[in-house]
DNA sequence: CGAGAGCGTTCAGTACATAC
DNA sequence: GTATGTACTGAACGCTCTCG
């Protein structure tokens, strides 16, 4: 029995995710970072070689995964790639166990997982737009996303059952994803750091009619600062409230993004 | 426009663990 | 004990990009 994951997957996704945080970094800066070969690696992601118990380790220490990260990366390599057939055993079996008491959390990572791009949300509202055609070409036109793009977040969607498909029609099943909250995982960040991209973007592609960019630099207190977060979050409920309540006679015709950022402008964030 | 740096990748060779 | 498979290294390739 294969376990669910490749420990490839994770790689790449580390990857990924230093490349969105700096677009030159590079599978050769990633590889010394890990202290291996860039060619290693090049084999490694691309499933032409495997990776030792002790690289594993290795990778594991470098990647910065917590313990029970670690011990989940390590057993995924053992898994596949331990010489002898005893030690995959001993692995998957770790594995198993790993899973069966990280359920529930697993669960929600890889829920959130299956929709840290930017997209999911943004073809969730799409469906309930006036002008919404089931056509994969039309939503990736809408949204300038490639049509695989396109395809493979629909069949996550309907695997997820957030969306049913009924003659023809795609139709939002109206379920909500309960996501971690306050989990600082790579799924959570990559999403975070798309949209500001996308804002950023908005500022040079979309004129002053269109979109709302405001900011605003003070000074607190950090005491202040959970009933500012608080605040925050009520204007947000208070803002989708008020959206809900202009639908109620009319359909919606255009998907937007609301993201606020607070964040500490010092760079010594000790107090 | 050429030089140099950096990129991802392939490939040959080596060392070592496992299977028989 | 030997054959086999494979993780790992280093050299090299062709490509792109930047800089003077």
């Amino acid at each position: 029995m294969q376990p669910n994951e490749h420990y490839r997957d994770i790689l790449k996704e580390h990857l990924e995710f230093r490349k969105i945080q700096n677009t030159r970094y590079s599978l050769r800066a990633f590889a010394r970072d890990l202290e291996i070969a860039p060619s290693n690696l090049s084999e490694i992601l691309r499933g032409k070689q495997g990776i030792s118990p002790q690289k594993a380790i290795q990778i594991a220490s470098t990647l910065k995964l917590n313990k029970q990260e670690s011990e989940y990366f390590t057993n995924l390599v053992m898994a596949h790639d331990a010489r002898s057939k005893k030690d995959r055993n001993i692995a998957q079996r770790n594995l198993e166990k790993i899973k069966i008491f990280s359920e529930k959390k697993q669960l929600q990572e890889d829920t959130f997982k299956l929709i840290s791009d930017w997209y999911y949300y943004a073809i969730l509202e799409l469906i309930t737009t006036s002008d919404f055609k089931s056509n994969h070409k039309w939503i990736a036109k809408t949204l300038g996303l490639t049509t695989l793009e396109v395809d493979e977040a629909f069949a996550r969607l309907l695997r997820l059952k957030l969306i049913k498909k009924t003659g023809g029609q795609y139709i939002s099943t109206g379920i909500q994803l309960d996501t971690t909250h306050g989990v600082p995982s790579l799924s959570i960040k990559k999403f975070c750091q798309q949209i500001l991209n996308k804002a950023m973007k908005s500022i040079t592609d979309q004129s002053v009619d269109e979109r709302e960019l405001s900011t605003l630099t003070v000074a607190i207190h950090s005491e202040d600062l959970p009933v500012l977060k608080k605040k925050i979050q009520e204007f947000r409920n208070e803002f989708d409230r008020l959206i809900a309540k202009k639908l109620e006679n009319k359909k919606a015709n255009k998907v937007y993004c609301l993201s606020m950022q607070f964040f500490n402008l010092m760079e010594n964030k000790n107090d």
